[in-house]
DNA sequence: GTCTGTGAAGGGCTTCACAGCT
DNA sequence: AGCTGTGAAGCCCTTCACAGAC
């Protein structure tokens, strides 16, 4: 991963950027039942990591907190949508819709500002055929509207739910069609030029850590923990 | 994220592991298509790593290249497939027979390795009913059968893909039945004993980083690169 | 006393670069 | 010449621990 120097614009953290979602959840929770103030303690346990990292975390976004109280929740995720930019909408485009890609419309709480906007196919039975995404009734469409569609709609973000066998295709036309951020949940290691960002979601990979973990322990019988419980990072939908 | 020291009881770092298994996907393919020698820049682009971390992580799992040649395929292969434990069988079962459920079901290459013996749903209408996994019909089981299916399988692994009202509730029953490797779809960060290897993979907040990223960009219209195209790593089924 | 904000220390992973073998 | 194996350097991130504010 080269990860050229400076490539940050903003000089926050990737892995603090993908922890400070998950705050903002939380706290969005917490503002609606009502709670007030809370703590670095209450939030880290409440995400799962260490309250030092958490406070360091949110000093990337601008001290906020009273010393010896705790944090304002609506100030707190006021700053961090503001930093994270979670107010803006974008529009997203889904390639691919038998169980997975049914599985992400489904989803709800895709993230705040995000919105499906287009969804294709190759499979001629499924063209057509609507699917409710976030209220709307989003109707399935050709690979051969893909470039059309997401310039008409303004996509930002793509999701590649398709088989092997068409991923990169898939690929390349929206990276024609102009999108420029793709999260590829297929197996295949796509390629374009530097300005795309392709984060891959190999959801196969996780188990094979686990099976290996699994091996391990059976073989060692315990003389040693695993890891740990608590998250180390991964994708979501 | 803890991580207790020395935690990884083989000395192989979890980030080689994971590389490990995709290279061994690739070699597999390799060894099908004929091809007797590779090299570690061959690999590198097929995976998308960084030839140099590719040779480090190979000699991991012990020295196998010829220096000016490169690698044999099937000894590579065999060697990795060795280190990783790919040859043992793990029973997986799989709480939530939703799209999601059905995905990971679905997902071909599961990993070689892995079988999913036992599917759970609260939803009266779809126990009973049978869906196709590696062969086998496999058919959905009340909750209530955890705890038995689990022992009776001997199941190593399990994938939580249930909604989030009951992720918690549903983690412990697999906890109480003997499973110490459990792979957690839902938004819920669990929490169980530190002998239990809890890994979350938020769908989710891969998006909310692309979302960062493209509103970030959209701002700075390109002064910098967003990052890089290659693999950062992720979760897969 | 409680809880935040942060400098400093520590660790793990990646990249570089080169020695060594064929 | 080509490619592997690996010490050394560097980087980023996490953790510790404590000073400071209430």
């Amino acid at each position: 991963m080269p990860r050229s120097p400076e490539a940050n614009g903003s000089s926050i953290p990737d892995a603090s950027v993908a922890r400070l979602a998950s705050y903002l959840q939380v706290l969005r929770l917490f503002g609606e039942r009502g709670v007030l103030v809370t703590s670095s303690g209450q939030l880290a346990t409440a995400t799962g990591v260490n309250p030092a990292i958490l406070r360091k975390d949110i000093s990337h976004v601008g001290a906020n907190g009273v010393r010896g109280v705790g944090y304002d929740v609506r100030r707190l995720t006021a700053r961090i949508a503001l930093a994270l930019h979670s107010e803006d909408t974008h529009n997203v485009a889904l390639a691919g819709a038998g169980f997975l890609g049914r599985a992400l419309l489904a989803h709800t709480g895709l993230g705040r500002g995000l919105r499906v906007v287009a969804l294709f196919d190759t499979d001629p039975d499924l063209i057509g055929t609507t699917f409710p995404a976030a209220g709307v009734e989003l109707s399935v469409a050709p690979m051969a509207d893909l470039a059309d569609q997401c310039r008409a709609c303004d996509v930002d973000i793509a999701v590649l739910a398709t088989s092997d066998a068409i991923a990169q295709e898939t690929c390349d036309a929206f990276v024609r069609a102009g999108v420029r951020q793709i999260l590829n949940f297929t197996t295949v290691s796509l390629h374009a030029t530097s300005d795309v960002y392709i984060r891959p979601v190999d959801l196969a990979l996780e188990l094979q850590v686990l099976a290996f973990n699994a091996s391990r322990n059976a073989g060692e019988e315990l003389t040693t923990k695993p890891a740990d419980t608590s998250a180390q990072r991964s994708v979501a939908v």
